[in-house]
DNA sequence: ACACCCATAGCAAGCGCTTACTGCGCCGCG
DNA sequence: CGCGGCGCAGTAAGCGCTTGCTATGGGTGT
């Protein structure tokens, strides 16, 4: 039924080590060889088995990329980008094609989806792990996952972190941390600046590190302009979703009329904020401003292009490929700060004089 | 360095065929031999090597899904269905949990990528692929995907098609052909009714299979009105981008400025659209209808409601995903429609009386 | 002419697991 | 009291591939 070694083997007249040796290319095997080797696995379409190769060199080609939300295209892009690094690999003189297989795992944001993908990608001994997007901040669900990665990483499972916090494994790993704490402190600065003295703030979801960076650094900018002592009325919880900005603003402009700005944790959510003000005839930016975060496509795109900080979501995937393939050095110390840069568009402004 | 069932079943005393029993559940083992077994396996955090449980019991628990793009919301919505309804599996009464891992491959739409990934999982001996999304229309790329994935079924590997048209393929696979053709149909029908004569429409990318057929369903409905003729003009090429609606509004706009519909091939574009629209004030929908298509989650959020066509996205993905691991019979013929309903909302409204 | 060496190719031992098939007590029944 | 049968556990033969080591044969150096 399906064709193995042994029969590109036979048809080329050789022993199968040669057909190996052939299509992995690290022995000398001479040329007419190598080409009644190759015309033979043409001729009979033969693939090689990943797995019994996997087991008789200990290796595999399997490289695990976890995302929280896969329908987000914050975890799009950088899955999409890692992938791509991932696959290229190396040209591969073989047949076949080279390269290595992404496999992008939807946890949903479940830290039991997590452990449990992660011990899937360990049986299946897989070559790398990268986990993008906050983590769930529960001292049992952190203790765990660590334990699980350091035995990854022992095991020879490259491992890296993109967009999560650094965590201390055993092996070595690569951590790319967002700098979400300072971007989101620029932001509201920025706010601040304009002249806004009443900002609200829709969070992310619960006891997610990003939720709790973000929202850090809002805070630190307002306590720097000494206005930390309304910040929790002027603060509701979130979900990264657009239904959460638009609930959200709602929700703050009952509050608090006075507003004259609203942040949200995302540009999604964003979107939801400036859709509640249209519908509620308030302009943006001349009557309230509005700001988001990660810079996704669509934000330079929207009714008033919206004020954002730019994650480098691309650069940021492609450079985990990278490292996880080890085609890239790993940092000093494995922990390598991605920048959050502030992007002033049409969406904010200084408040209406009052 | 890492456990082996040998290991295992040293420490409880048995041999590795009662651990690898235990473990896999279908041959009769004592509970006293099993509950020593699975302490050793606590005790030793031994894991299965899938590689050569794959090699010795000629199975895998891989499955493909492959994505045109994998930060596009339609994708990651069919993705994400279909990977809880995969990763969830039997119960397993082993120890590490049950359920296959999905992979999700994102070819960029680009054709090459198609085939290359499809290669990689025939070296995993993959379980099942679902392809999703448009497919290329070029007939040597259709030939080769043909032939590759007559290969994987035939092979045992099972094929799902979900949101694309039918194959021939040598063993059987199972196709959820989305209706673009009477969604698109039914939604240029809906702007008729409400008096439209002047409608613009903004494609996909080219030669892709759901460019054409929603393509072609819009064009049948003009043609049932008697307005086929004026249909080239007022067509202008896109890529289901939010910038591609942006763009194709402003030569839709400039070309014709009698429109008073814009129908986009997808939800994302018809945001462009409205952006355009708004940046030229004219208002959704009093001086000019949009419409899009897929309903995904944002568009019943956006300012105004999108008039769209639903595509049960979710429900499609987890249908995709219980075919390819056999949980849900394929439906007779194999090929099974997936409805596509339009869903009026605020963006829709007759004419301006002119 | 002889010992050697290098370039190739083959041999065979696994990699860690599954699964026939065999083995071994112990029961019930005639 | 003996025999078939049953319930478990062990033996061992691979699954398809990689790779260390051995074998062969022609070219070199002296």
């Amino acid at each position: 039924m399906t064709v193995t070694l042994a029969d590109v083997a036979a048809r080329a007249g050789v022993s199968s080590a040669t057909v190996s040796r052939v299509l992995n290319g690290n022995y000398p095997v001479a040329d007419s060889t190598r080409a009644r080797v190759l015309r033979a696995v043409e001729e009979l379409e033969y693939v090689v088995n990943g797995q019994a190769r996997g087991l008789a060199a200990a290796t595999s080609d399997l490289v695990g990329v976890l995302v929280n939300d896969i329908a987000d295209p914050f975890f799009g892009i950088m899955a999409g980008a890692a992938q791509a690094e991932i696959a290229h690999g190396s040209p591969a003189s073989g047949g076949t094609g080279g390269g290595k297989l992404a496999v992008v795992c939807n946890t949903g944001g479940c830290p039991k989806a997590e452990l449990t993908y992660l011990t899937l990608l360990q049986r299946q001994r897989a070559a790398g792990v990268i986990v993008t997007g906050g983590a769930a901040e529960d001292a049992e669900h952190t203790r765990a996952v660590t334990a699980k990665l350091s035995r990854l990483a022992t095991d020879g499972t490259r491992i890296v972190l993109c967009g999560r916090p650094p965590l201390p494994l055993d092996g070595d790993a690569a951590t790319l941390a967002f700098d979400n704490r300072g971007g989101a402190r620029r932001l509201t600065g920025h706010l601040l600046e304009l002249g806004h003295r009443h900002i609200g703030y829709i969070t992310g979801p619960k006891d997610r590190s990003t939720t709790r960076h973000r929202l850090e650094g809002h805070r630190t900018a307002l306590a720097e302009h000494g206005l930390a002592a309304d910040a929790d009325r002027l603060t509701v919880g979130g979900d990264y979703h657009r239904h959460a900005g638009y609930q959200g603003a709602c929700e703050l402009l009952a509050r608090a009329p006075e507003l004259t700005a609203i942040v949200a944790a995302n540009d999604t959510a964003a979107l939801g904020v400036c859709a509640a003000l249209r519908e509620r005839d308030l302009r943006v930016p001349q009557d309230v401003s509005v700001a988001g975060f990660d810079d996704l496509p669509f934000s330079v795109d929207a009714a008033p292009a919206l004020t954002t900080v730019r994650l480098p979501l691309h650069e940021a995937g492609a450079r985990a490929g990278r490292l996880v393939t080890g085609r890239e050095e790993v940092p000093p110390g494995g922990i390598a700060m991605v920048t959050a840069q502030l992007v002033r568009r049409a969406s904010t402004a200084p408040p209406r004089a009052s």
